[in-house]
DNA sequence: CCAAAAAGCTGCTATATGTCATCTTATTAT
DNA sequence: ATAATAAGATGACATATAGCAGCTTTTTGG
C-alpha cells in the first residue's frame, strides 16, 4: 500500500461523524479503545484502499474524497458497482460472513480516511445491539444501492444508463449541475457496462443535442428535463 | 393472499431447520414465543409470497419449494434477481432499514413455508447478538448471490448468461444434470435480462449442438464441459 | 521543456440482440 | 371432449452495441 501515513493527524477525531454516530450508542471511553487501534491515512487518486481477494481486517470511514467500488473478473475486466462520496463507511460488506474482500475499493480522487480494526469493532458491537443494528444499517445501504444500480443497468440501454450516471454524479457525488469529472471515460464505461467508445459517442451526441456541455473532463447539464426523460425511457 | 391455511400443521416444528439453527443461540422457550406467533402456509405455483412495495411485517422460512426474487419496474417489466430453493430464509433484506419490500418473492413451484413475525424476531435478536449475527449471515447471502449474478449479467453476453443459468439451476436448484423446468421461457429471459425469443433461440442452438437435450420443460445437460466453457468465455 | 504514453475522439464495419409475423404445441376452462 | 388461450418455436429484418483503425488532445515522466 502506497498510502501516506501523516506525521500529524489529518483531522480532529472529535469532529468525526463516525465518532458522533457511534457515541449515540456506546460510551466515549469505548470509542476511545477503537480510536487507539485506528489510523488516519491519505490515499492519492487511483490508489487501492481495499483490494478484491485480500483478507478483510479493517473497515474504513471515508472523511474526504470519492471512491469507486468495483469487481474485477478473471480477464481483468472491471465492473463498477457504485461511486461513493464522503462521509461513508467502506468495506462493511465483510462484517458478517466474509473473511476476504468481495470487491475492490479505489480512490477516484484524493481521499482522507480512518482505518478501523474490524475485530475490535465487532467485539464492541457484540456488546451493544443497537450499535450493531446501526452499523448494519450503514453497511447494507451500499448493497441496496448497487442492486438498484444493477437493475437500471439490466433494463435500460446505453443512452439511458449514461443519462442515469450523469444524473447520479451530478446529484449525489459532485452535488452540482456542472462538475469536473474525476473519472475517465473508461471508468464511466465500466460503470455503464458498455464499451469506452460507446460512452464517448453517447456523450458527444448529448453534447450535440444541447442536453449537456461536454468539454473533456468538464460536464454541465443544460437540459435537466430531457436528460431525466432519457434516463426514464431507457 | 390466496394461500391456503391448512387445518393441521403441514410439518412438525421440531424438525424445522430454522428452529434447530435458532436454538443454538436462543432458549427453546424463547423460540416457542416466536412459534406461537408464526403460521404455516402453502403457496401454489405462481402465487405471491411477498409483494414489492407492500409493508414488510414478516419473514418467511421456506420449508419446501422454489421461489423467485424479482423486481418489477414502472412499465411492469420484470427482472429476476435470484431463484432459491428451500431451505431458505426469505424477506430478510428488510430487517434493518426498510419498512417496505424492495422486491417481490413468488412461488415458482408449490411451496410450504412458515411466516415469522418480524417485530418479534427483531426483539428476540436484540437480546442475543450472536443470534442477530447469525440471522444477518443468512440474510446477506441473498444480497451477495444476486450481486454476483448481476456481475455475470453485465459482463457476459446472452450465450454465456443462459449457460450460467442452466448450470445454476442444475447445480443449486434442481440438483441434477437433468431436470424439469418449473420456470417459463419468459421467466428465464427475465433472469438472463434478454428477450424471450433470445432464450428460445439460444436453447435450441445448444440443443442442436448437442450440449443440451431440450424438450419443452425438460432439460438435460449432455456436455457439461462445453457448457462450462461457454459460461466462462461469456 | 520535450518526448512518450495515455486518454479522448470519430467514422466505419461486423455482430449480437430485439422486434415482428407466423406457426406449432401445450394448458386451461367450459 | 373441444374450443380458447397461453407458451413455445422459427425465420426475417431492424437496430444497438462492440471492435477496429486512424487521428488529435491531454497527461506523465525524465
Amino acid at each position: 500500500m502506497s498510502a501516506t501515513v501523516p506525521h500529524s493527524r489529518l483531522y480532529n477525531c472529535d469532529d468525526c461523524l463516525f465518532r458522533i454516530i457511534s457515541c449515540q450508542y456506546i460510551a466515549p471511553s469505548e470509542f476511545e479503545k477503537l480510536r487507539e487501534r485506528s489510523v488516519q491515512l491519505r490515499f492519492k487518486k487511483g490508489e487501492a484502499i481495499f483490494k478484491q481477494g485480500a483478507r478483510a481486517t479493517h473497515l474504513a470511514f471515508l472523511q474526504k474524497g470519492v471512491v469507486k467500488f468495483f469487481y474485477e473478473d478473471d480477464k481483468g475486466k472491471n465492473l463498477i458497482l457504485t461511486i461513493t462520496k464522503s462521509p461513508s463507511l467502506l468495506g462493511g460488506a465483510n462484517i458478517f460472513n466474509e473473511s476476504v474482500n468481495l470487491f475492490s475499493i479505489y480512490a477516484v480522487e484524493d481521499c482522507e480516511l480512518c482505518m478501523i480494526d474490524m475485530q475490535m469493532l465487532k467485539e464492541i458491537a457484540l456488546t451493544n445491539n443497537k450499535f450493531l443494528m446501526k452499523l448494519l444499517e450503514l453497511v447494507t445501504g451500499m448493497f441496496k444501492e448497487s442492486i438498484l444500480n444493477f437493475i437500471n443497468l439490466a433494463h435500460k440501454q446505453v443512452n439511458g444508463r449514461i443519462a442515469d450516471i450523469i444524473l447520479y454524479l451530478s446529484g449525489s457525488v459532485y452535488r452540482s449541475p456542472g462538475f469536473t469529472l474525476t473519472l475517465s471515460r473508461k471508468e464511466l464505461s465500466e460503470f455503464a457496462g458498455c464499451s469506452t467508445e460507446n460512452v464517448i459517442h453517447t456523450l458527444s451526441r448529448f453534447h450535440k443535442e444541447g442536453i449537456l456541455t461536454v468539454k473533456g473532463k468538464s460536464i454541465t447539464i443544460n437540459d435537466f428535463e430531457r436528460l431525466t426523460k432519457i434516463s426514464k425511457i431507457g
